[in-house]
DNA sequence: CTATTTTTGACCTTTATTGTACAAGTTTTA
DNA sequence: TAAAACTTGTACAATAAAGGTCAAAAATAG
């Protein structure tokens, strides 16, 4: 979910991929692997990329933390319902 | 959560961590552990416990899940906006 | 066709988590 | 108050996950 999105906002700001890597001093294979959710990005790069992109911080980390729910969760039978309970938890305190 | 569910479970059938401990053969202080939520509990152990005490597997596995999801974001700013999106993304899928 | 970009796979190091154990302290119960 | 039950702190090995790298292969653009 979050590597379309970062993949996303790269192509729209005409950027290839190397031009992140540099921006994060990290290599292009990395970046690769996040835009293919692959990988994890830190939470610091992922700030970076916001600023870098102009976009609100608080976006992209909603969309990153909805994926590390995901992927806790991904290959289990009731998540759906654990989802459910957990939002009510959330809601309730 | 799981662990007040747990001990509400231990209490109704009258057991205590001692005999709980013996079943899963594991130490005692774990028990207690697992009880307060300082220790997470593993799925196979979860399983023995549902079996132990005659209730449905899926209905500890939901609570154990909804657990490790809150754990998961449990510091985090905007958790509830990525609850409802996780949830979304499932929901349609 | 060739240059650039992107992907893939194998690997590596560091950090975090899990599952345990033990000892000692505290609380509860009889 | 003594015994049983429970909690707390510390430690540790094993395992998994994070956060990368490098080289080579595949895809795409010009």
């Amino acid at each position: 979910m979050l590597g379309a999105k970062l993949k996303e906002l790269r192509e729209i700001n005409g950027y290839v991929q190397r031009q992140i890597a540099a921006e994060l001093e990290v290599d292009t294979a990395y970046i690769s692997k996040v835009e293919n959710d692959e990988k994890p990005l830190s939470k610091s790069h992922l700030k970076k990329i916001a600023k870098l992109f102009k976009v609100a911080e608080k976006e992209l980390v909603v969309i990153w933390l909805a994926d590390k729910i995901l992927n806790t969760i991904h290959d289990e039978e009731n998540k759906q319902q654990a989802l459910q309970l957990a939002l009510n938890t959330l809601t309730k305190s």
